[in-house]
DNA sequence: CTAACATTCTAACGATGTTTAGAATGTAGA
DNA sequence: TCTACATTCTAAACATCGTTAGAATGTTAG
């Protein structure tokens, strides 16, 4: 086989990486992934598809191995097949956002006030919260945050918030977070604190971002 | 507009990214780039491809603002748009190296010595060069060396290694590199080396895997 | 064993991407 | 202005992908 044969080779195989991150539904599925396994049905309903739409496009995935999947009784559920994949993830979302005008323009319209973090303020964020100087507040599903969140972080997920106001405190900053740059929970929740008088903020950070950032994280339950 | 309809359209930004870097053609010439800036006729000729096609390939990695283009004379100069794509590169491949056995197996069955590097040998690598206890080689063309290559490297192009081996040291270690881990270059260098005597490797680092991660390079000419 | 259920497989449609060749554009130099 | 040249644009053939619906598979609970 000659040299040309063998390049094409090489850079077909990076090209089913590139080929597998090139839907925005197989984007939107690796980000819900992101936050822990999941079952077919629940991504099927995260991305708002079909579920035999997300069976085709994970099997696309799992064919580029950046998903694995494993059987549990009558379900199948789903993971990224490393924290390297979620790097990838913020990898391209960095980029995008970095390079497209059409994304910048199109998340100013949707999130009012961007907070986007560098390696610094997370420090600092890291700091007031272990101080205690703010309440971090993780707004998604319970099971997410179970899988990993963010240090001194306490699980609130958004549908119960209204129900459970009297937790948290009125004279303290509160910082909402979610699973990414992307995601409108910790927003809705902000907006929703406001209105009930609390001092809230967000960040657009989720686990894989503060990840790929090569920050710690914690684990378990609340 | 509802949420769903901004989540996508968020999403489908992103796969624009994932779609420019979802042809092993363009993926290659991205390799290319990111040793530096160069005109559609030499990328074409690196690439192997028709110059109508790598035009047409590279308007397509231009649509994703992932190049950009400006006319020099009768030329047209194609460059990264940023060090971030150079680093999506990266990040891409290693991606692939990590999961894709079938990557795994052509790396192995091209290159019969594999020479990753990782971060503690990286940094002896430089000490060493530093202490001139090694040659570290740099075999491209010499326009990307001038473009930046890495620190205390050596110019010596491939093509004139057999003309200037009487500048090479015979007691010393030679460590020759080139583009990256998918470049041939280095290896036929090592095997010219060791033909006439010398005490040859390669790594497979290249200069965006070095810049990728977060080592200084030199720039200028030789 | 049967029914209910989650998921995947198959087949089909239109939409999109890759490649090639020929025409068109824009620049440099005579 | 005319010619040579690098590059892009256009059109067309062809392959691949996204999506949908219906059939098939494998598992659990009765």
């Amino acid at each position: 086989m000659n040299k040309r044969a063998l390049k094409d080779l090489l850079y077909e195989q990076v090209a089913r990486i590139g080929k597998a991150t090139s839907s925005p539904k197989r984007l939107e599925l690796l980000e819900i992934l992101a936050q822990g396994e999941k079952t077919v049905d629940v991504l099927a309903a995260e991305a708002n598809i079909d579920i035999k739409l997300a069976s085709a496009h994970l099997k696309v995935l799992k064919e580029a191995r950046l998903v694995e999947a494993r059987r549990e009784g009558r379900f199948i559920i789903y993971r990224l097949s490393g924290s390297d994949v979620s790097n990838l993830w913020v990898n391209l979302r960095t980029v995008a956002e970095e390079h497209l005008v059409e994304l910048k323009v199109a998340m100013d319209q949707i999130f009012s006030t961007p907070e986007k973090l560098d390696p610094q303020t997370r420090r600092g964020l890291l700091d007031k919260a272990r101080r205690g100087d703010v309440v971090v507040l993780d707004v998604r599903p319970s099971d997410e945050y179970a899988n990993g969140h963010l240090p001194y972080a306490r699980s609130m997920p958004l549908a119960e918030i209204k129900k459970r106001l009297a937790e948290l405190p009125t004279d303290k900053e509160i910082v909402a977070y979610c699973r990414g740059p992307f995601c409108m929970l910790s927003a809705e929740a902000v907006q929703l604190l406001r209105e009930h008088g609390y001092q809230a903020n967000k960040v657009a950070d989720g686990l894989p971002e503060w990840l790929a950032a090569g920050l710690p994280i914690e684990t378990g339950e609340s």
